[in-house]
DNA sequence: CGCGTAATTGAATCAGTTCAATGTCAGTGG
DNA sequence: CCACTGACATTGAACTGATTCAATTACGCG
């Protein structure tokens, strides 16, 4: 296993974000391109993987008999994503951007030897995306359209913004359907909660998948649960 | 760390089922007995141990400032609680019924050395609580408040049922609010797909608390999302 | 028995969905 | 260069499932 797993921060399916892949590894790990719409795995693929977000970003949902989808988590370059339970992948993972993966082996549940270090940031990593996971709960159950999508935006904010002048700026990598499944809404829902956070000046769209944060304040307020008035 | 984590087989915030505790180790853990409404920790507690449900059943949820409260998980005997993530508990713990618990030591993140079977079971644990998580999601996210009752009361099924003539019984250990919480309705919408669920000859409550579910196969189908139409 | 808590039921409201129409933009080919 | 196409986003209007608030009803416990 790569140096990087020695860091880790976040997984997703269970996944874990490993640090900045480490250029001075004797071994550097595998990697692959994946171009956009190529899926990864699906739900019940053998894992024998772990794959590390050099580049891109990858969606990750379950999909049911029905045709209804559940995105879990949206993976951003530094996150893993690939930690099976069961020796078997419980989502489906997609590319919705080109994307640049390291392989990393994943060692399996026999392996009590292993890499001890290993296995305890994989644990690690394990119980961050736990809490991550209940933070997810709670924007899900418990939160009305409009503090979804503030919450949504606020988390990219965190997580992916560059600034822009004395903005930040955040491009949507995952089209309205998909923000839609993560927060447990309709796409028009989701284009009627921006169109209102426009218009209450919190944020600017300068082209669909274009963010101008104006107010992060307001922004995070708004998340929480507050109406601001 | 007792024997029994040795097959550990499901995480809530994240916690391990263990296997039922084995009388036959030379080192018991410590136990622990709580009174209904009695809480174990809360968001944000230093956390250095673990809890096996022996007897009872517990509560984890997430609240919000506003009070708006998220039920994560119930935890039934067998299973544990208390993992944290940064050595902080993420959730608040409530014994909702009295509680017996085994009191097991949970390594800090800086032990490496500490025993690599312990954290390789830890480890298989969170993998499978995050797929429970998963399944969770889905069911707050994507379906309606009638499927989500059955969807819940499936759960409990195949969890807690005990057999009574030719049916299996559920006791509700938990309230209409802290299921409510958990499916993210209210406690009315509850009642009112309970009552819906009787009206369909699907299931019977003795009283608010003792389901008898008289057809299993039409409640899964209900979970499932078919209207059965 | 009577009190307090929880569950159920009812009626009105509302947030979000659904379905349909319109708008926008990137890519393609005449 | 501009018209056409297809995918996606936005907007509108009607509908509906769930919530809210209020009124009973049922139940456990002193």
């Amino acid at each position: 296993m790569h140096a990087a797993l020695l860091k880790p921060a976040k997984v997703c399916d269970g996944s874990i974000r490993l640090g900045a892949p480490s250029s001075r590894s004797a071994f550097p790990p595998l990697s692959r391109r994946l171009h956009q719409g190529q899926p990864l795995f699906h739900e019940g693929d053998r894992a024998n993987r772990v794959y590390e977000v050099a580049k891109g970003v990858m969606r990750l949902a379950r999909v049911q008999p029905d045709g209804r989808r559940q995105v879990i988590d949206f993976a951003f370059p530094g996150d893993v994503v690939g930690l099976p339970a069961d020796e078997r992948h419980t989502t489906e993972c997609e590319a919705i951007t080109d994307c640049d993966l390291l392989v990393h082996r994943c060692p399996s549940p026999t392996e009590h030897d292993g890499n001890p270090v290993l296995h305890r940031a994989l644990l690690d990593a394990a119980l961050q995306e736990i809490r991550r996971l209940q933070n997810h709960f709670v924007l899900l159950g418990r939160r009305r359209a409009l503090e979804k999508t503030a919450a949504f935006v606020a988390l990219l904010l965190d997580r992916i913004s560059e600034p822009i002048g004395r903005y930040r700026m955040i491009r949507l990598a995952m089209n309205r359907a998909d923000i839609a499944d993560y927060l447990g809404l309709t796409p028009e829902t989701v284009s009627r909660c921006f169109t209102e956070l426009r218009g209450r000046h919190v944020l600017a769209l300068d082209d669909a998948n274009t963010v101008i944060v104006l107010d992060a304040a307001r922004l995070r307020t708004l998340a929480d649960g507050d109406t601001g008035l």
